[in-house]
RNA sequence: UCCUCCUUAGCUCAGUUGGUUAGAGCAUCUGACUGUUAAUCAGAGGGUCGCUAGUUCAAGUCUAGCAGGGGGAGCCA
């Protein structure tokens, strides 16, 4: 018998109709459960197309004992039969097996996933195996879905994908602890005079880190090609341990020359819209399973987002809200005090119901590059905060005066040689630009319904974890 | 890093005021069943009760320390 080429399993569910009934075809997959009697078996095969199995039913006597008896949850199959159409309910095609091919037994007695669920914990230790389990297909067929989804939405409006450096040799935007980047022998470094470890002597000639941001990077770029974004691994050597952070995950930092305030909004308004839209019109299935599974409200609450504008208010405005509340907050509320994840999940969710920008903090709060006000006491920085996650984006427009920027540079202390060449960009040829950071993992916790971030990306890394 | 809860079979969990031989469902194995839908039915095997020390005639159960994990907080994306 001559083998047809092999057909992915979501072209066999998504495309085939009618007219292919009868047809030879060629699957390889996965067993996800084997049922039957002593006649007929049903295996229920994937191949991580989609997240729907293909139902094979293979005829006892047509195959070798011992090839079904391996045939377990686990095991990697190759099949050859008859796509035909299912009397069962539950699937609208079928194939009927002509031959079947074991190409790696799975030991059912050591093989730790089951037919029936597992904890999302527990899947964690066995973070090798978990994309075999449709939450976890699903999860990943999402997260590709939106790293795409990105690249497209600024492609097509022009925008330059820039590649910023991973490893970097300034610490300028203090955006958490570093992890150090060295070729050194660590037990024996070269010391200086003074006994202090001689960085001139490392790979790089000075002390260099793995990068918090590409941020001051992209600034760079738009002050010559006007769009332009990053997306890549960014990391964090902080001591956290929380259910919404890393210590490695991906961010999306777009930077734009010629925006203002306004237009950052206006794009990271358009720019979440647009990505949810897309999970929406592609991911229906695995967005499906997640709402069924895990969040009943899930696909309402992406469409929810797309329904109304994002509500935008000041920070000043913020406080007053809250301080007129009444709520029995933990934490203070006042002028001058950085809002505590309580008060932005009430003005997320209780206040407004819905998305939230909020724009111009006091300067203490947030970071150096940030455009001054004309008050004197406030920046134009803006965050964007999401119903159950909180802060999805935050971004500013950029200080573009040389003078202005060197003086808040002086009274931060941060030392002028580590970040010479940012403010070269505004001694020749500055121009107002704006630019904002998206957490990539923040979205696609948000987009598939999960509540721990370990649990949407492949291999987490944080304390004390980097097994896989 | 702080607060808090948890750790018992491969997985998810019961386990009473400390008291015989630590249970269930699922999974696994054996068998039954002529089209199943996380198949169903019957039976069997499977345990260093996280680790260490202590209290007690007696500890899965009480105490302390350590380890791992969950949730909340801080830092932030």
């Amino acid at each position: 018998m001559e083998k047809p080429k092999r057909t992915v399993i979501r072209k066999l569910l998504k495309e085939s109709g009618r007219e292919q009934f009868g047809q030879l075809v060629h699957v390889k997959g996965w067993v996800r459960t084997k049922r039957g009697n002593k006649n007929i078996a049903f295996i229920a095969v994937n191949d991580g197309t989609i997240i729907h199995n293909i139902q094979v039913v293979a005829e006892v006597r047509n195959f070798d004992e011992n090839l079904l008896k391996q045939i377990n949850t686990g095991a990697c199959i190759a099949v050859t039969g008859t796509l035909v159409e299912s009397p069962g309910q539950e699937q609208p095609v079928e194939i009927q097996a002509v031959e079947i091919e074991m190409l790696g037994f799975a030991d059912p007695e050591t093989f730790p996933l089951q037919k029936k669920g597992h904890s999302l914990e527990f899947l964690r230790e066995i973070a090798h195996l978990r994309p075999r389990t449709n939450t976890f297909g699903a999860i990943l067929r999402i997260r590709h879905a939106m790293a795409f989804a990105i690249h497209k939405f600024f492609n097509d409006i022009g925008f330059y994908y820039i590649h910023s450096p991973i490893i970097t040799g300034s610490d300028a935007e203090g955006a958490g602890a570093m992890f150090h980047v060295t070729a050194m022998d660590i037990d024996n470094p070269p010391r200086t005079t003074e006994g202090k470890v001689d960085y001139t002597q490392d790979f790089f000639g000075k002390e260099t880190n793995l990068t918090v941001s590409g941020q001051l990077e992209a600034e760079l770029a738009a002050l010559a090609l006007s769009g332009v974004y990053t997306f890549g691994p960014t990391f964090r050597a902080e001591n956290s341990n929380t259910p919404r952070h890393l210590a490695e995950f991906w961010m999306i930092e777009p930077e734009m020359a010629f925006y203002d305030i306004r237009d950052n909004m206006d794009l990271a308004e358009e720019f979440l819209k647009y990505l949810i839209r897309y999970a929406l019109d592609h991911c229906m299935d695995d967005l499906e399973f997640l709402n069924k599974m895990y969040d009943n409200e899930l696909i309402d609450r992406l469409k929810q987002i797309l329904d109304n504008p994002f509500e935008r208010l000041s920070y000043t405005k913020a406080i007053e809200i809250l301080m007129a509340s009444g709520q029995d907050f933990e934490f203070p509320v006042d002028w001058g005090l950085d809002l505590q994840s309580e008060h932005e999940r009430y003005l997320v969710e209780k206040h407004f119901g819905k998305p939230v920008i909020l724009t111009d903090y006091p300067k203490e709060i947030k970071a150096f590059y940030m455009k001054q006000n004309e008050d004197g006491k406030t920046v134009r920085a803006m965050d964007v905060l999401f119903p159950k996650i909180g802060e999805i984006i935050g971004g500013s427009q950029r200080e573009e005066v040389y003078d202005r920027l060197l003086q808040r540079i002086h009274e931060l202390g941060i030392p002028e040689k580590d970040v010479w060449w940012y403010l070269e960009t505004r001694k020749y040829g500055t121009t107002v630009h704006s630019g904002f950071g998206l957490g990539f993992e923040r979205l696609v916790l948000f987009v598939t319904g999960m509540s721990n971030i370990r649990d949407v990306i492949p291999f987490p890394r944080t304390p004390q974890n980097a097994e896989f």
